[in-house]
DNA sequence: TTGCTCACTTTCTTCAGCGAAGTTACGCTG
DNA sequence: CAGCGTAACTTCGCTGAAGAAAGTGAGCAA
């Protein structure tokens, strides 16, 4: 299910990358997959995104190998959401960068607030997105806590595989 | 000149940024650039784009502060091309990154070969995208150089303001 | 059996991408 | 000076994706 043109082929890694990432809605996703929130309902809800388009890219996300498929229960009946595989937790990486590029190179609305991405295992915030700017460690999905300030809440973040019910 | 939903007033800084990045030309273009190859027509040769489309994007990207206008000149004439601003040469490790992801986690095609990002001030090899693996440096553009050896070929990239004729 | 929730799928309209052709500016050639 | 070439866009027509909203089906619960 190619975006546009197919890039999977494309000698330079940039774009092969852009050819499955390269979609806003695509890292958003692995945004709150990687924070448990990988029911379908959650992400319609999070993100504000149509029920067309986000079944679409969630097929396309499997396809690629971003997305799993895991089961949770709702009452007693065992349902399916999705989580982060091995590749889909390594875009983290990748979104940190963008918060942190966004926290310097955009405006912060009304009201906003600096988010915070703590490394639970030192206990810091870090200033980098890919290893500890205070412990030098690179920086695992399971270690990590995002405080939103603008939420009052601070989430904490879940390795592959993993979706809270 | 939003790609679709206005995201520049979201609180979440990974929402505000792909507001200006959530676009795959918009990365490929500032990577070009980055490469010091500002030139429209240099543009759209080397990415594939149609013109109406960078076009479009050059100007959005004007408008969010990514790029600048620069002179350069055409035998005789003097002409306006492109360059990264400060911003624009900031997303230098977003798009080490998505290197990175791309070699760890896509198909090298046929023919292809691995990418090295090398940082001149210490010569190594970087296997990091934010701060030099070597070295421990923050990576700046003025000082990667990009072996493409499937072109045969190693690209140095230049820093901000910058484009070569 | 009716209703409810969740996870989709379908339909319809609008808008963006792509390819190709046209336009403008300006210097160069004959 | 008329015409040509090149770079940087703009316009046009087609097609396909985005988005909003309504419909579908599976499994419970009352």
């Amino acid at each position: 299910m190619p975006l546009r043109s197919d890039w999977s082929t494309e000698p330079c890694p940039v774009r092969r990358s852009l050819d499955v990432v390269g979609d806003p809605w695509v890292l958003l996703i692995v945004r709150d997959v990687l924070h448990g929130r990988g029911r379908f309902d959650q992400l319609r809800d999070g993100l504000g995104i149509s029920e067309a388009v986000l079944s679409r890219r969630l097929a396309a996300m499997l396809d690629a190998g971003l997305l799993e498929r895991v089961e949770y229960a709702d009452g007693a009946r065992t349902r399916q959401g999705y989580a982060a595989t091995e590749a889909g937790a390594d875009l983290l990486p990748v979104l940190q960068q963008l918060a942190l590029w966004g926290e310097r190179h955009t405006a912060l609305p009304e009201g906003g607030a600096h988010m915070a991405m703590v490394h639970d295992t030192c206990g810091a915030e870090t200033t980098r997105g890919e290893v500890c700017s205070a412990c030098g460690a690179p920086l695992r999905p399971e270690h990590m806590t995002w405080v939103k300030p603008w939420l009052g809440r601070s989430d904490r973040l879940v390795g592959p595989g993993t979706l809270l019910g």
